[in-house]
RNA sequence: GGCCCCAUCGUCUAGCGGUCUAGGACAUCGCCCUCUCAAGGCGGGGACACGGGUUCAAGUCCCGUUGGGGUCACCA
């Protein structure tokens, strides 16, 4: 069995089409099947030669990987569809031979004219009024031939009805009276979508059709042609459409459709799929009755069924999007993935990334406070810059300057009254190991840290929220860090303590 | 407007006639934890669109209404 996706490089890489990408790639490799990439790029005029290889990277990025492709190649090479135009021409010559479609002469401007008229008087038909289905098939072929410009259209059936077998919908009847005649050459010599589509994955072998649902009305114009053409059908399988939050189909101008821009936005493609893969789908419950919601490609492969898809088209919820990367960095990826997929954007933001386990370190301490990577850089400005002091902040440290002025002696303090404890190479947090060099070390630990802020705090008769917030503005510049110790310990006792006397003696 | 598809909390969804006083997740609200901010834990509010059937019994089946969406290009 074989799987498609047949985008159309016109634009941005649309998460419709990774949606698409994720139901063909699963179901195709749960089936041990072939997943295949196909361009159409039969429209000239909306072309776009950059987003052909946006779209190819969007797949790798996302991790599907086709079988066959433009860049992979494959058996039924060329996958680019205006490479194969002469195949679609060679079809459309014998459809108009097989009496199956004819010539139709008209200009753009004669239908758009009749399409006004018939407009006009509320017609509910809106298709192509059929003037030259009929034309004498010498006049035809002497207008052909004396340069006319002309496009090929089917011949469909005037009567009856065309029934349309969807995997998830069952049979859908379409009366012969509602469809029209559909180009299915242009004026150009290339085809349109509707006669490619269909030759293409005829000789490609494509045994399952899944796209959009806004597909499933043009659907019985592609059986007429598969019919015509004496070929057998595929199964096809419409998947509900991906919709903005009014509930219309998702576009660029009330969502974010582009997977470039959630890529910069700093979402994992792991958690992309994943959310991705909930849209319309649902996993089965854990033993408990609580619904999985975090689950890889690799589950989804396990656990997909079309029974399981429904119907109703979703609606792209960014929040809940975030909230699943937020997870994965939590939860999922290790400390080092999370590390390597965040360098790339504290680099951007110009920060010093050679001191691994520095950023290590700091990454770590954040992990729970941000759930997309183009967030962190603001969050650790101060770990790799200077203090930059917020209005705020600067309020806080004035109210508790006279406290930091007696705190610097104790923390100063604090390297010498440990000298004579044993020396340590790693610094113990609560639930992780931070690894330093020695250098930093000695008294300058959690536990010392804390035991000697809390006796302050203690003989101060202060709370310690009383010197922890003005301690925490004149290191950070901030009001909301991660937890004291932590930061002090990241940015070690030299740095910290030259914070500390330069907020106090300003 | 014609045709086609769809219809459970604001959102993603579970539910395939009785176990539903409808379950989970995001969001939201409250509490706990706490040096701040998060994360985490606990708890609250919140839905079967409506009307007819069928049936002993309907969120679950059928019909209609309403609502939403898609589609009617020499675009895909």
């Amino acid at each position: 069995m074989k799987t498609r996706i047949a985008p159309s490089p016109t634009g941005d890489p649309h998460v419709g089409t990774a949606y698409q990408a994720l139901y063909n790639y699963v179901f195709a490799k749960q089936r041990s099947g072939a997943f295949i990439v196909r361009i159409e790029d039969t429209d000239r005029a909306r072309f776009n030669p950059e987003s052909q290889t946006r779209i190819l990277e969007m797949l790798e990025w996302l991790g599907l990987q086709p079988d066959e492709s433009p860049v992979v190649g494959g058996p039924s090479a060329p996958y680019i569809q205006t490479e194969r135009a002469a195949l679609h021409q060679g079809y459309a010559k014998a459809l108009l031979e097989s009496g199956a479609a004819y010539r139709a002469f008209d200009t753009a401007a004669e239908l758009e004219e009749r399409r006004k008229a018939s407009e006009a008087a509320k017609s509910s038909y809106r298709g192509y009024d059929r003037r030259d289905r009929d034309l004498p098939q010498f006049e035809s072929e002497a207008r052909a031939a004396a340069g006319e410009p002309f496009v090929v259209r089917l011949k469909a059936p005037l009567e009856g009805s065309v029934i349309v077998k969807d995997v998830l919908r069952g049979d859908v009847v379409f009366q012969a009276s509602e469809l029209d005649d559909k180009v299915l050459l242009k004026a150009d010599g290339l085809p349109t979508y509707h006669l490619a589509a269909m030759c293409d994955d005829h000789d490609m072998g494509v045994t399952h059709v899944i796209r959009a649902e806004e597909w499933l009305t043009s659907t019985p114009i592609h059986v007429l042609i598969l019919e015509a053409l004496g070929w057998e059908l595929p199964q096809f399988i419409h998947t509900p459409l991906l919709r903005n939050a009014d509930k219309s189909k998702l576009s660029k101008r009330k969502s974010n459709t582009s997977v470039d821009s959630y890529r910069e936005l700093g979402i994992a493609p792991e958690a992309l799929l994943n959310y991705l893969g909930m849209m319309a789908f649902s996993m089965p419950a854990n033993p408990d009755g609580s619904s999985r919601e975090v689950f890889s490609v690799a589950d989804l492969i396990g656990a997909f069924t079309w029974e399981r898809v429904g119907l109703t088209g979703p609606v792209f919820d960014l929040e809940k999007l975030k909230w699943l990367n937020g997870k994965y960095i939590r939860e999922v990826f290790t400390l080092e993935e999370v590390v390597t997929r965040a360098v790339p954007f504290l680099e951007r933001a110009g920060f010093d990334v050679t001191d691994t386990a520095y950023v290590s370190s700091v990454v770590d301490v954040l992990r729970p406070r941000f759930d997309v990577f183009s967030d962190l850089p603001e969050k650790v400005r101060y770990f790799f810059e200077g203090v930059q002091l917020e209005e705020k902040a600067r309020a806080k440290l004035e109210e508790g300057k006279e406290l930091l002025i007696e705190l610097l002696p104790y923390l100063e303090q604090l390297a010498q009254d440990v000298e004579e404890f044993d020396r340590i190479d790693v610094v113990t947090v609560p639930n992780r190991v931070i690894p330093m060099s020695t250098k930093l070390i000695n008294g300058w630990t959690h536990q010392f840290l804390e035991d000697a802020i809390i006796r302050f705090a203690n003989e101060k008769e202060v709370k310690l929220g009383a010197v922890m917030q003005p301690l925490r503005a004149a290191v950070t510049g901030r009001l909301e860090t991660p937890g004291m110790y932590e930061v002090l310990l990241i940015l070690g006792r030299e740095r910290a303590l030259e914070r500390l006397r330069g907020a106090v003696m300003t």
